[in-house]
DNA sequence: CTAAAACCAACCTAAGTGGTAGGTAATACA
DNA sequence: TGTATTACCTACCACTTAGGTTGGTTTTAG
């Protein structure tokens, strides 16, 4: 399976938020109700997308969390890549691989690189406001 | 990573065959020296293939593998569904997956479906003599 | 009889998946 | 000033998968 709980609940939590988008800071206690996913569970996944900006959070009483940007602004090829590391379909084209020796007469990279273009474009071209 | 190493020195083996189509029977002992992989290794990962009839073996001494048809009668596809199992991307989607409750409000599932229809029509649109 | 080949089963290590448990720090509100 | 609420942080853990290795047995050509 190419995408773990991490990307697919990020991806939720993401459409959530737009959902909810202008109405101040929402609290994850809510979100994780609302989509059926353990609270402690999405605690561990969201501080990627805060410490890259897409989501702020706020402590205390009143806080939560909401999008910094609009929903529209948001590519699901972003929010996938940073919960998922990558989304290389090999590990030979994953961003941090080791040089591989057989690459220049590798019959089967072409392939594996077209799909991974393929790949890229098909998520990069959905947005959150997609999903509203 | 969506494809691991099963799939990947199938399909090279497979290459490989299809680059020795009409030549009889290829030792495996071969394949894997060109192929650089370890030659136990892939006799771990062949059975799906002979069981499925893509290739046969002959045992003995002149014995080996080889294509039962014709390169471009195997589509990359085939190949990678048998050794990898699916090519779904979320497991909700996998042929051996439990019925989700969330299916039918489920904002994500058809993109979700939608790409996995886009990724077995790339790789059953490649054939092995395309490689050739 | 021997070498070469497919075929087969058990085992192993490391990493990844999908969480849980148990806190601490910041903030609003009474 | 205290209490509830919220984000934030760290450690742990059971299970599965990846990526093999080891050590054979059977079949067959010469």
């Amino acid at each position: 399976m190419m995408i773990s709980t991490k990307g697919r609940y990020a991806l939720r939590v993401m459409i959530d938020l737009a959902q909810n988008y202008g109405n101040g800071f929402v609290p994850m206690k809510e979100v994780a109700k609302r989509q059926n996913v353990s609270l402690k569970y999405l605690e561990r996944i969201l501080p990627v997308l805060t410490k890259n900006k897409l989501i702020e959070g706020l402590q205390g009483k009143g806080g939560g969390y909401r999008l910094t940007l609009a929903p529209d602004r948001y590519r699901v090829g972003d929010i996938l890549r940073l919960t998922e590391g990558d989304l290389a379909p090999v590990a030979c084209l994953g961003c941090d691989a080791d040089v591989c020796e057989r690459a220049a007469t590798c019959k089967t990279l072409p392939m594996w690189s077209e799909f991974y273009k393929l790949t890229n474009a098909y998520f990069d071209g959905i947005s959150l406001s997609d999903f509203l």
